[in-house]
Order: structure tokens, then C-alpha cells, then sequence
DNA sequence: CAGTATAGTTACATTGATTGTTGATTACAC
DNA sequence: GTGTAATCAACAATCAATGTAACTATACTG
């Protein structure tokens, strides 16, 4: 991702303002690889800023995504997941127990401009869903079977 | 999938009713290859039987996923999408336009029960965004330019 | 065939992430 | 400094999906 101090440039540049919760957005998302949700960011934020709003962080999120500087993932827990990472083409490894997501390198059998089956491919995205260790340690003996059967039911994402 | 025959012994045998709307359902979903969701398989079935409810659609749909029966896939539109093929092990192409989603067999180079980066693996997921034969048609000269910059700004799934 | 448990229907309410609204207040950028 | 944006607060609205409750209808069993 772009320092703060490129953003805080590239925004005045595209007529924004670079408020102080902008500012610590922008450091908050900085080499984190957590792919924290807007709610995690506004937790982190208010911590330091009270008064700041959920909408704000909102706002910000979306205008970084939508100027291309952060990614917003969508890897099948209810909400989404942002990511700083735009530099590195990867997919995501995601724990089935809490929701914890990583990346991951994988190499895809399907790129952008070939056609498939018809498709004229845009992206692919994969989503390993597994447990990740914290959560295997937790569960012990019981993460074999959890993985098994478990939770695995639905398909996709 | 099972036949409506199969279903409706399987239903009776784990003490369930089989109605006509259930019976219905079992019909409408054999041999789908299109994935409806709810909402389409309402739509379907309220054209012949004016009086269904949605409630009893995602009951019923509910109650094949969870059997086993059918899949519930999420390939990132915000409704599921239900699927009758559970023989064959596959992934999804996704049309980015008109939402189209068709089977596709890729090999996914991580299996189940392989540990990645730590991560125990449940399953793998893969949805190949892009655009199906008849949007490719109906956008014509702009195809292209839709796949490359276009609506391809959100990652995974 | 009749009794009963299960399902369906209708009409709401609720959930949860996200976006929209309004109006008043603050403060960034030139 | 001034004007334009951004923020905040307090809500309302979305949309897919699920839950509730009361009543009706019917599928299955014996
Ligand atoms: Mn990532
Ligand atoms: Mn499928
Ligand atoms: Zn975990
Ligand atoms: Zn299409």
C-alpha cells in the first residue's frame, strides 16, 4: 500500500481533505495483514479517537477501495475484509472457526483474458477455508474431526 | 442429485412430509445447472402454484442443504445460490453482468486435510469472475474494455 | 378412514452489514 | 480568512434470510 504520507498527497491531489481520522486510517491499514473489517477499524480507531464515527470509517474504506489503494475482500463472513495488499497477487487462506484470514500465493490455472468454458475471465479468487494454528491448538484432539465433518457444509467462499 | 423419488422416500424416512410445493422443489432443482437462488426457485414455483409462500421455499431449500442433498454456494452475489450437483467435486464461473453461474472442473492444488501455511484445509473455493457468452454478445466491441477495467475492483469471491 | 403431527400460509418483526439522510458543527486547504 | 468538505449524531432504509405466532390444511400412520 501507499505510505500515509503518498495517500495524504494523492488525496489533496484528487481535491480531499486529509482530516485526522483519515490520517490514522490510513496508518491502521499500513502493512497489516489481519484483513480487519471496517467494524475492527473503527474499534481500533476509537480507542484512540472517541468521538470518531463508524460512518466515517465507512466513507474512508470505500473511497480508498474505490481509488484502487486498498482491496475489499469478500471471502464469505457476513462482512468485508480489507486489504492493504495491492502490490502482491494472492489469494486467501480463511479460518473456519474465527474468521481469521491470511494470504496466500497460490498459483491460478485461469488468468485474466483467457476464456473458459465461454467466460471471458476477469479474476479468479480462491478461498482456502481450514483452521488456522491458534485454532487447532484450541481444539486440540478435536480439530481432525472438526474439519471433517464440521462445519464444512456449504460450498464457495 | 437425488430423483424426487429418492427424495421423497428420504423425506418420509427421517419423518418428514412430503408435499406438493416440496415435491415441486425437488423437481424444479434436478438437473439445474443454473444455481438459482431462492428468489428464483420462488419465482418458478409461484408461476404454478399461485399460492406458495418464500418462507416454505427457503425452508424446504434450507432443509435439502443441510441433508446433504443440494449445495449452498456463495460465489459473492448477496444471495446463496443453491446447487444440485453434489457428485461431482467443481468450482464456479461467475458473470460479473448478468450473475450467471456455471460449473467449471479446475484442479485446485490444495487438498483437504493438507496443512498450508498452518492452516488445517477444509475445502477450497475457487470462483472465476467474468463474463458469460451472451453478456460477451451483448456488450460487444465494450467486452474487453469491461473485463479490464470494468467492475473488477473487489477481490475474492 | 380418522386422528394427529407436520407443513403451509400470512403477516409481521428481526438480524447485520452497509449506505443514505439531515442538519449542525468543525477545520482543512488554497 | 473563506469556502468547501468532512465529520458527527441520530436515525431510517436496504436486502437476504430467519424467526414468530396463530390459524388452516393436509400427508402419513395405524
Ligand atoms: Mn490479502
Ligand atoms: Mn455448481
Ligand atoms: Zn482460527
Ligand atoms: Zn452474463
Amino acid at each position: 500500500m501507499k505510505s500515509p504520507e503518498e495517500l495524504t498527497d494523492l488525496f489533496r491531489a484528487t481535491g480531499r481533505k486529509v482530516t485526522p481520522q483519515r490520517r490514522r486510517i490510513f496508518e491502521l491499514l499500513q502493512g497489516d495483514g489481519t484483513h480487519p473489517s471496517a467494524e475492527e477499524i473503527y474499534r481500533r480507531l476509537s480507542a484512540e479517537m472517541a468521538t470518531v464515527s463508524l460512518k466515517t470509517v465507512y466513507q474512508t474504506l470505500g473511497e480508498l477501495a474505490s481509488m484502487g489503494v486498498i482491496l475489499s475482500v469478500d471471502v464469505g463472513t457476513r462482512s468485508m475484509r480489507f486489504d492493504p495488499n495491492v502490490e502482491t497477487d494472492h489469494q486467501h487462506l480463511l479460518c473456519a472457526r474465527c474468521e481469521a484470514v491470511r494470504d496466500v500465493v497460490l498459483s491460478v490455472e485461469v488468468a485474466p483474458g483467457e476464456v473458459i468454458d465461454g467466460y471471458l475471465v476477469m479474476r479468479t479468487d480462491v478461498v482456502v477455508k481450514g483452521l488456522c494454528p491458534s485454532c487447532q491448538a484450541e481444539l486440540g484432539e478435536a480439530a481432525a474431526r472438526w474439519t471433517a465433518s464440521g462445519s464444512a457444509r456449504s460450498a464457495a467462499s
